[in-house]
DNA sequence: ACCTCGACGTTGTACGTATAACCTCGGTCC
DNA sequence: GGACCGAGGTTATACGTACAACGTCGAGGT
């Protein structure tokens, strides 16, 4: 429980290189310019590496009343999506002297634990991704900075969004499935209550609206390739068969291939799929998927860019990320009816 | 930079409680029995909720010396396979209120950068995934208690190690396909230096060098499905084809899938194919895959209460975690040569 | 001879918390 | 009636750091 031996102190290091506290800590902040000279810094420069003197970081963050961390809660890390944005969001936030820590929501995309309450690290601020509004407002108590991923700006209470522009991607994609003569869709959505899969629901919606003759229907899944399976076979082997199935994202999609195969179905031929991501699977499978793709990591750093502004009272980057359709081989001009 | 407004602090919920500082972390503390009355403590509640009070845990952790949070360095996030390791560490840290903290070494299975030196939390202990030696002596050269995951017992400088029987699995493996009559083998290898991989290069060998008749070639591919699309195809071009594959991980079978499918092999008639993970992927492929599965939450689980173990100065509990053998559809007898 | 000034430090303090040590006061026991 | 005691607090202090404010000392200017 207790540290073995405790580990040296900036005042150890004085003493063993004859200085004050004080020259310590200047040194090691690289703050001793014209105030210490060049040989006792060396002097105190050696005996902490002697020491093996790394400096406490509780004391430090005390003491200048912040820690340059920020965390990034994101749901379950089952794809690499997640992966992307911490990337792209701890790249930023290395050029600027912070570090990220990453906080797996355990509930998934749902509510959150609060995880200042359970103790962890003392952070500056927080990205949230995709998050309920009771989780939300968690944070929020908390009185920490906070910039939203791809949540309704509508009800962020206040809070900074960065927004992918999903509803473009939809718009691209059934724009897509209408030019190649489909007018039976089905939607296979993600059966998680969240603002990212209500946009695509809602832009779907609209768009075949906007066309006379076509038919929406709507399947719910939860968010996995097994889960998927089921929910796609009970409504790909309901009557009056779709020509062509939008799924919510890619781990989606290739459930629907399964789905289609045990039901002989074959794709593209019989059935067009299309999924959203642009995951490593979406090329893994056979044939590959057409999707939508995703920056994460301009994601992450576009997020993490927004906070930095919120942590310096600047207004935030404005504008959603661009996506962009990617035709592969699994979508298809439908079969003739007989 | 500068927070907006600095949080209360627990000093004025004293004041607003008309108590002192030491009565609110008494009560704050859960440990004000016998000490404060319960109409006391329940005026200090109220004060600390209305001021919506939290304790500064910078000052926390460096008044009691610890933070109660463990850092979990992970290769890459490409794969489930690691937010398993850390949801079972994670679960099991909860239990005994420590934190887990995330942080995916940039440079993936390699040498990590020092993320203590980058002056990120506080930490008490680090769980390390297959790290290079240098990165191991980076990391104990902050006097941290490590745990290692998946490392060579006999190199980890003391560390205390929690590893998967990876050299059962690959023997169950290869057994299974010896059965199936396979003689011919390509070894499907991870690029990157790490003993994990090392087990299974050393454990297959030896297995088929007790069948005569055998011969066992390698191939080389870094760890991402694309990657081994090429190298898989590069390998199977090559005049005298194996009738099996085993690879390195999931991953890797998947691009496998893809190069037969372009030379016009299938899986298994023509060719058996074998995986190491068990990821959800295994069962998206077209056939499903024969694979070994790791229990990626009980290795989690393991080396958390192997850290905690080393904090208390107990031993670590012994043995390797046993992995099994899944047959599914992606191994079959070698078709009759010619 | 006096003042100024830069170079090179040092002393002192505060950050917010947890806890050891102390205080007070009404009741009990002998 | 004095000793003792437990309940219900308070006071004081330390954790390790960063930095503002304060010396000190020798050189240079007048």
């Amino acid at each position: 429980m207790a540290r073995a031996q405790t580990r040296p102190t900036s005042r150890d290091v004085a003493q063993a290189a004859g200085v004050s506290q004080a020259a310590v800590s200047l040194v090691m902040g690289d703050k001793w310019r014209g105030r210490v000279s060049e040989s006792t810094a060396q002097r105190v420069r050696e005996a902490a590496h002697t020491l093996g003197y790394r400096p406490n970081l509780a004391a430090r963050n005390l003491r200048l009343g912040h820690t340059r961390t920020v965390l990034l809660v994101v749901p379950a890390l089952t794809t690499e999506f997640f992966a992307g944005v911490y990337t792209g969001a701890a790249r930023v936030a290395a050029q600027h002297g912070f570090g990220v820590v990453l906080y797996p929501s355990p509930e998934g995309i749902g509510p959150a634990r609060n995880p200042f309450a359970s103790g962890q690290a003392a952070l500056d601020g927080v990205i949230a991704s995709s998050m309920a509004a009771d989780a939300l407002t968690a944070i929020r108590g908390d009185q920490l900075p906070l910039v939203m991923l791809d949540s309704d700006p509508g009800s962020t209470l206040g809070a900074a969004t960065v927004n992918l522009d999903i509803a473009d991607g939809v718009r691209q994609l059934t724009r897509h499935l209408l030019d190649l003569g489909h007018r039976d869709i089905l939607h296979l959505a993600a059966d998680v209550p969240s603002w990212t899969f209500d946009v695509r629901a809602r832009e779907l919606a609209a768009r075949l609206a906007a066309v006379p003759g076509t038919t929406l229907r709507t399947a719910r899944s939860p968010i996995s390739i097994q889960g998927a399976v089921a929910a796609a076979h009970t409504a790909l082997a309901a009557p009056g068969r779709p020509t062509a199935v939008v799924c919510d994202d890619d781990q989606l999609a290739a459930g629907t291939y399964k789905a289609a195969r045990r039901l002989g179905l074959r794709v593209p031929d019989d059935l067009s799929v299309t999924g959203l991501d642009d995951l490593a699977l979406a090329t893994a499978l056979d044939p590959e998927l057409t999707t939508v793709r995703l920056d994460a990591e301009l994601f992450g750093e576009r997020g993490m860019r927004a906070l930095l502004a919120v942590l310096d009272h600047r207004p935030p980057e404005a504008g959603d990320i661009p996506v962009h359709l990617v035709v592969r081989g699994s979508t298809a001009p439908p079969a003739p009816r007989p």
